[in-house]
DNA sequence: TTATTATTTAGACTATAGTCTATGACTTCA
DNA sequence: TGAAGTCATAGACTATAGTCTAAATAATAA
């Protein structure tokens, strides 16, 4: 089933908007840009915009889903046979690097202020899937091979460990440039790692 | 020096314009709440409302202030003689409750919408003074009672400890109903002492 | 092929946060 | 005591995110 002339239209114009948009975002800042400007530079309108984003928030998201396509490479490069705590160390390195890098502080200001409107959908809770999955498997895989002891919930141990990501980026946006993210975030999943395997590991 | 009639007048409707604004956020919450509605409900205007307060939030971190009145009250209540481990864990329960039923949900995600928004004076830099000496305090007697050893920084531990607080909180505001604030934020704080402590006590 | 329906887009319109300026009333100081 | 200055307030105005309606045209059915 081939897409008809209106849905490859559609597309174009879409990426069109997205593109036009990120562009601006990246030179006078997120705030400093209006729809309408958007709109304009990009030849389109609106009803075009709104017809394909939520809100102007939703560029960014639309951006922040290719945070999956990195996890999934990344998670590839670290080894299997690394302990749990180095394999957490590792990812937390590489994605607090790629956050930093290629997304930058402006679109992850986006994402965390959006995180915080009340929707139902829980905004985290989709997009960071993968992020999810693979911890999940860390865990289970440290279980399995009696890193860690049967009562641990892999489920509950994801949750806490995404939280100490999403509480060093929240203080990195908040706290401004003396915030050394990579830095701040290795200390920081180090001492928690501590906890966990003080807590859960057969000693 | 007495306070001339200006001054009392400006006071007073400041108070209306506060009242007014928390009970209809209450009533109707924060984002269902228009200035028109609060200026024109508290007999007062744009200009009396901009005078007074730098924006919507600003309302709400002005209630936002009484908190340190909080920590410093409830700082007393803990026994000077609790382990490190048990003052943090009852200063974690303490303050989450009382954000959670003093405070309440909707504007302590205002506080932290709010801390995101780019600008010169960190938020919680300035907001938080109360919460980061009650820590200090705290960990530096800790490291005198050889609880924990002379390396272990009073500043630095206290800014960890109080990133555990908004990592939690911010999970609380995003992932809305299902979230136990109380119950999590004690199990992750616990974890994160058993890091500290298995890194930096005297064994 | 023609008629009907659905989709994409244009752009006028609305809602609302925040700015700006004028005004009048207190305060200060000669 | 009155002139000059300052402060608090009113409310019109601006900026801009997001809604709504209609028009144009592609897709589909008869």
């Amino acid at each position: 089933m081939t897409k008809g002339i209106r849905q490859v239209q559609a597309e174009k114009t879409k990426q069109r908007i997205f593109k036009t948009a990120l562009e601006l975002f990246q030179k006078k800042g997120f705030d400093h840009v209006t729809v309408d400007e958007i709109v304009k530079k990009s030849n389109s309108s609106k009803g075009a915009f709104y017809g394909h984003f939520d809100s102007k928030y939703g560029i960014f998201l639309e951006k922040f889903k290719e945070i999956d396509t990195f996890y999934e490479n990344f998670a590839h490069t670290i080894p299997e046979d690394a302990s749990l705590k180095e394999k957490i160390l590792t990812l937390f390195q590489g994605q607090m690097n790629y956050l930093e890098h290629e997304l930058g502080k402006d679109l992850m200001r986006s994402v965390y202020t959006n995180g915080l409107i009340e929707s139902e959908d829980h905004f985290f809770a989709n997009t960071e899937r993968s992020i999810y999955k693979i911890l999940n498997n860390y865990i289970k895989k440290a279980i399995e091979q009696g890193e860690l002891v049967e009562e641990a919930s892999p489920e509950r141990l994801a949750m806490l460990i995404s939280r100490c990501m999403r509480g060093n980026l929240y203080d990195w946006i908040a706290f401004g440039k003396d915030f050394n993210l990579q830095e701040e975030s290795s200390q920081f999943i180090e001492l928690f790692m501590e906890g966990i395997l003080s807590r859960y590991s057969k000693k």
